[in-house]
DNA sequence: TCATATTCATAAGCTAGCTTATTATATCCA
DNA sequence: TGGATATAATAAGCTAGCTTATGAATATGA
């Protein structure tokens, strides 16, 4: 195993884990009637109203695209508005409506549920070391991915 | 934040660094013509040959018709083989053929790229620590899954 | 022995990611 | 002023998850 912890297997853990995370998670929204990827977008917008699409697709580390059809999802069941910007017509910007705050609250419940439940067995000071790495993980992957190895960075990084 | 890390955004991090690593996992992989969910399965048939479908999909945590998909294009592409089994004709036994050797070394390579890039700056003793609680938690919600709050565990679990 | 239940693989149809392309609108600058 | 470029949102079509349903084969048990 040269060179340390490169050959673990932290790609295909990784990803097993979150598969089987989003399953558990998702079976539990479904309660709400609401999927993980929606409650996450809702969370969002609940924390930072009035942003545009394109700002809270980059906040999500989604495409436009993938956002929009959530958006679409969430509007329908009315729970979130898009508003045309004042002096951008090509803008939609995103507000809570009223019915999303009893779910919400509940939604908030779930997440520390879940969360305890997931992290049983792991002392608080470790979980929160990992959360730190898992972050720290994140923003390597981030500028991997905007700054392709053998190519120089392109200046107007979206991330300094 | 009461009762330690319950109130964490453990959930939603988690979600968004998967959806990074396998966008850039899948990018980097696209190189060798295949996608990270091929690959991964295409790594446990090298390490496992001759295992059923079904035996596969509950190693990988996916359900056997996403699997199925998955094999069909691994199929396709000549890297491996479905044999039936000399005595249960409902089943098929899993193969890697000659073609998927070099492939396999270059995805070998890759695998150290990335989780390189992905652990940069992390010690390896601290990664080490990280893969070993990312299992853990694994096993705290496939037990979660197949033991629901408030039921009695069901006899002849999968996984005991 | 034969009806019932279980298991294996797959089909159909949904959500949520992605890339690439399109439309409308803004901005820049010559 | 007006043509090129950039940006916001969305559409089309792909992969990979899921649930539920189905057909075939096997196992079980009265």
């Amino acid at each position: 195993m040269p060179r340390g912890s490169v050959d673990m297997n932290f790609l295909f853990t990784l990803g097993e884990l979150a598969r089987l995370v989003r399953a558990y998670a998702d079976k539990q929204a479904a309660r709400y009637g609401i999927t993980r990827a929606q409650w996450a977008v809702l969370a969002k917008v609940e924390r930072t109203e009035g942003l545009k699409q394109s700002e809270l697709a980059e906040l999500m580390e989604m495409q436009p695209i993938t956002l929009t059809r959530l958006i679409d999802r969430l509007c329908d069941n009315g729970w979130i508005e898009r508003r045309s910007d004042d002096t951008d017509r090509r803008v939609n910007r995103l507000y809570l409506r009223k019915a999303a705050r009893p779910l919400l609250g509940k939604l908030g419940g779930l997440r520390s549920e879940l969360t305890a439940t997931a992290l049983e067995g792991i002392n608080p000071a470790d979980a929160h070391r990992m959360l730190g790495q898992l972050e720290a993980i994140k923003e390597n992957v981030r500028n991997a991915i905007q700054n392709p190895a053998g190519e120089p960075p392109r200046k107007e990084q979206r991330v300094g």
